[in-house]
DNA sequence: AAACAGCTCAACCGCAGGGTA
DNA sequence: TTACCCTGCGGTTGAGCTGTT
């Protein structure tokens, strides 16, 4: 038996959208909301259109503040490190572009913005060998890795600093994924964690702070033995002078910017952390059974 | 002017996962 | 625990547009 479908294809319409299905469907939520249910929300308008279609016109077109086109510099390579950095998680990537949504920079990717960037890659094997942060480095268009990450990013924590590694022991916890991070530590003690990345740089994150904004405090942490989930972080009404920016690498590649992740949830960023490619800028190691993590505590 | 090819993007589809009875 | 409903997501489609021959 196949699945149900979520309306009456019969009895629906498809098809473009007219101004004036638009104009009932963006008065009605305007003046009521989405009531919590676009199911029901075509039959309350007088529509006859599947709830679905109604979700996406509404979030992909009539709501307010969309953008279309016009895509500029910056945001082009925002989406190409997200890419890199991600894969294609459109939702995540629309989320660090105001105004734009998960289709829309979907389509731009497929139809535009994966051409300039195989154009920019041909280029740069035309001239030798990319290099960052002096390691080579050869990007793919393929980035997402499988779930089960088994070779390490080409990084090595600094060797000068007060570092110790703290062995991180595969497998991981079963728990760990892209949507639910976790860091795994060997005991509960994580004060003065450091997170590198792949310029040296470090970023000191204390108990119960944010690591990118001062004086911040962890909501909703989660702390079973010596595994630490992060969760939920108070994200308004964080004040400019308390964010904490890592500045640019020297080699033009900028990493993602501190404001960047913080319009983004956490989880979000530890993954991009936990899942860095060739040419990601923070490097977290993902051990294989040779490897320590690149947790460290200060001395 | 017509035919064709290539491109764009709105819309659709099916699946996964969360919530709930 | 199970079944069902709903939402959100990423992949795909196809109508319409634009450029080329």
């Amino acid at each position: 038996m196949g699945r149900a479908p979520c309306c009456d294809k019969a009895n629906v319409k498809r098809g473009p959208w007219s101004p004036e299905e638009d104009a009932k469907l963006k008065s009605y939520i305007e003046k009521h909301g989405t009531g919590g249910n676009w199911i029901a929300l075509p039959q309350k308008i007088g529509l006859k259109r599947c709830g679905k279609s109604c979700r996406l016109r509404w979030l992909n077109y009539l709501r307010p503040n969309i953008k279309h086109g016009g895509f500029t510099e910056d945001e082009d390579n925002l989406i190409i490190h997200l890419y890199i950095t991600i894969g294609s998680r459109w939702s995540i990537i629309a989320a660090q572009l105001p105004g734009r949504t998960d289709n829309d920079i979907k389509n731009y990717w497929n139809t535009r913005l994966k051409k300039k960037l195989l154009g920019r890659q041909r280029r740069e094997q035309q001239r030798g060998t990319h290099r960052r942060g002096g390691q080579n480095c050869n990007f793919s268009l393929n980035p997402r890795p499988p779930p089960q990450l088994v070779a390490p990013p080409p990084f090595l924590p600094p060797s000068n600093s007060a570092f110790t590694d703290i062995p991180i022991t595969p497998p991981f916890d079963p728990k760990f994924s892209y949507d639910q991070p976790q860091i795994l530590l060997p005991n509960n003690n994580w004060e003065n964690l450091i997170m590198y990345d792949t310029s040296d740089r470090n970023i000191s994150c204390s108990q119960n702070q944010h690591p990118f904004i001062k004086n911040s405090t962890v909501h909703d942490q989660h702390q079973l033995g010596s595994d630490i989930n992060f969760r939920t972080f108070d994200e308004e009404n964080i004040p400019e002078d308390q964010v904490m920016y890592p500045t640019p690498q020297s080699d033009g590649q900028d990493c993602l910017s501190a404001v960047d992740m913080i319009n983004s949830s956490w989880g979000d960023i530890i993954s991009c952390l936990f899942y860095p490619s060739a040419i990601s800028s923070y490097g977290f190691c993902m051990p294989d059974e040779n490897t320590t993590g690149l947790l460290g505590y200060s001395e």
